[in-house]
DNA sequence: CCAATATAGATGAGAGTTCAAGTAAACTCG
DNA sequence: CGAGTTTACTTGAACTCTCATCTATATTGG
């Protein structure tokens, strides 16, 4: 009944969760230790840096900082006591908030984004020709099509 | 002084993330659903039913698991209270524990495995070509090997 | 042999995540 | 229009993870 994974799937599957986990946890050591945040924070002020007016609704934040909406909601939280973001009551929609990236917020962003790319790069893209950097492109966007419908 | 990523790179990037997190959140949400475990224990299980005599040395253990020791640690000692693995004192080195899967635990791993199968195949295999999945093959062994020097 | 160091593992605190449940406002449709 | 449903967001509890610390045993070099 089951179709189990062939000896190449296996590999595979295995080498694919020992690389995702390692790229994750060098990202998230280099965040946590150069700049105190979690891959998840930088993430949320990455999305509110790009918005217009540095804010969005906590909905729409969710969904571009690929978070659970109660996950963004503890961690706007915690950044709000930093003082990196704030949150609004909505006036259109008054069941909604709206999340601002404040300047301190901005400033630690700026402040985290080198050291960021740098290990971006050193942990995968340095690895890799730009030939595989396509192939692994478009491997992500078909996984992404089936995944996100 | 930094070096950016560039669009072509930036898009890539966000692809992965994306495509990792999903894949990761659903294998961890099915496991929990239908077997009631995260899936580093599920990965703990399948590393002690791959050893000889199903029990290996906790270090060695973390290796195959992909986790830290601590980590290991506190799994361990959750599945300990489930039943599923046992800790004994290492004869050959008295700093060391061996740990062993139970018939209790080899059985929960062989209930959960078909569901995970199934999941893993349709996070991930079944969006892909057979030469899209030897292309993420070479591409993790190639990131692999500089993460793990 | 013994002091210094390295290795194996456990543990507690602090922090983040998930899940279920709760509140409140907005939509929908008979 | 108003009851039922959906949407937006928060919250608390349970759980996992990380990091620093701690204990105990093993190894190594003088």
């Amino acid at each position: 009944m089951t179709r189990w994974l062939d000896d190449d799937e296996q590999r595979t599957w295995r080498n694919y969760m020992a690389v995702t986990q390692l790229v994750q946890e060098a990202l998230d050591r280099q965040l946590q230790r150069e700049a105190g945040m979690p891959h998840t924070y930088y993430m949320i002020l990455v999305a509110l840096s790009e918005a217009p007016d540095r804010s969005m609704r906590m909905h729409e934040l969710a969904r571009r900082a690929q978070s659970s909406q109660s996950r963004l909601s503890h961690a706007v939280a915690r950044l709000e006591e930093r003082g990196w973001v704030r949150r609004d009551p909505c006036a259109a929609d008054r069941r909604g908030n709206v999340a601002q990236l404040t300047d301190a917020g901005f400033a630690a962003l700026s402040a985290a984004a080198p050291g960021h790319v740098e290990e971006v790069r050193r942990s995968l893209f340095d690895a890799l020709t730009p030939e595989q950097v396509a192939q692994l492109d478009d491997i992500c966007t078909a996984v992404r099509k089936t995944l996100e419908s």
